[in-house]
DNA sequence: TGTACATCAGTGAACGCGCGTTCACTGATGTAC
DNA sequence: TGTACATCAGTGAACGCGCGTTCACTGATGTAC
């Protein structure tokens, strides 16, 4: 039963889009194709009619969590009411709610040691929403020359991944907490 | 064959040191029982007499992780000539050398995103290997108030965490090199 | 505009493979007498 | 101190299972005339 190609077009976008939360939640190697087909609500089979291998997925998969992340990060940095970019950023980024719900968030975090070891397509796909990310975050700094805003934003965005990382990770939920509220705090006065 | 106490003993840790670095290499997930055996000079039915599943090793392999990188923290942050040992830390830590060979290297930042997932035990292993390392460097910290200590050390881990997972993604390697000089600089007036 | 045919998205069974784990067995070690 | 036996670290074949991937097939869509 042939589709429309509008209607290709919209289930190849539902399978990226449900893979890209579902690694995010689950990680990348642990989530199978079959049972992302499943969420995504097809057959296992049709799955190589959209992509040549999982690999190609994992890629338009992060090339989408990229492009969501700049993105929500954009009109977090812009609508500020005169706070730091930074820090509107890092309020938003380095919440109990986003550390709780890593499938709705930052592909960078809930993904990182992975990304670090996938193929270098992802790997470049990845580099490139960073560039990009970076990019956005420093335009919003102002005071700030470009070289040294890119920096800035360099820095925070390091800061911010290793901080969700770690809250993570770690059991003791006031330990959580607290390398949250200090990275924010951390970052306002930064 | 049975073998000695003591004999048996170092063959356990072998296992676990191995582990620990081809875990760190390859990702948690991706590293096999066998595969790990079998570089430890050991065959594959011979794991479950040293451990009750893979899961109690990844437990084991993380502590003794987090005990080599508290070690060498502690190393690095006491035999600093005047510095800070923050900046100390830093130095060694944001070096292109770390990022190269995540073997030889921090947990945290290799397998951070898996660690977030891992089971309870784990994570514990972690938690505590984390609060340790925390109160060693904020120990290094001389004219910060014990609690002030505490929150540079773990903004600072946070930073370096983010930016060595940061730096192993991105396949720009003047980005790559970026990131680790900008969080250097940052934490080094931090 | 209507008809005939090629295309191809999606189905569902099947594939080989490597995973974590189990098991019967071996034989040197540690223990009981 | 010497002997007999129980223990158990390590071997290597085998297990079920779920993975990524393939394939013959279906039938609505898009295209050619």
């Amino acid at each position: 039963m042939k589709k429309s190609k509008a209607e290709t077009a919209r289930t190849h976008r539902r399978i990226v889009e449900t893979a890209a939360a579902e690694f995010r939640r689950n990680g990348i190697q642990a989530t199978g194709v079959n049972e992302l087909m499943e969420a995504a609500g097809l057959t296992r089979g049709g799955f190589y009619r959209h992509f040549e291998s999982k690999d190609q997925l994992v890629a338009e998969a992060c090339a989408a969590g990229m492009e969501s992340l700049v993105e929500v990060s954009e009109a977090t940095a812009s609508h500020r009411n005169d706070k730091d970019a930074i820090e509107a950023l890092a309020r938003r980024y380095l919440s109990t709610d986003h550390r709780d719900h890593p499938s709705g968030g930052c592909s960078l975090a809930a993904l990182g040691s992975e990304l670090a070891r996938a193929d270098d397509e992802t790997r470049a796909v990845a580099t490139a929403g960073i560039v990009e990310l970076v990019k956005a975050v420093a335009d919003q700094c102002p005071g700030f020359k470009p070289e040294a805003a890119k920096a800035r934003a360099l820095v925070a965005l390091s800061a911010m991944v290793g901080a969700m990382t770690l809250s993570r990770i770690v059991t003791d939920p006031e330990l959580s907490k607290a390398i949250l509220k200090y990275t924010k705090k951390h970052l306002a006065a930064f």
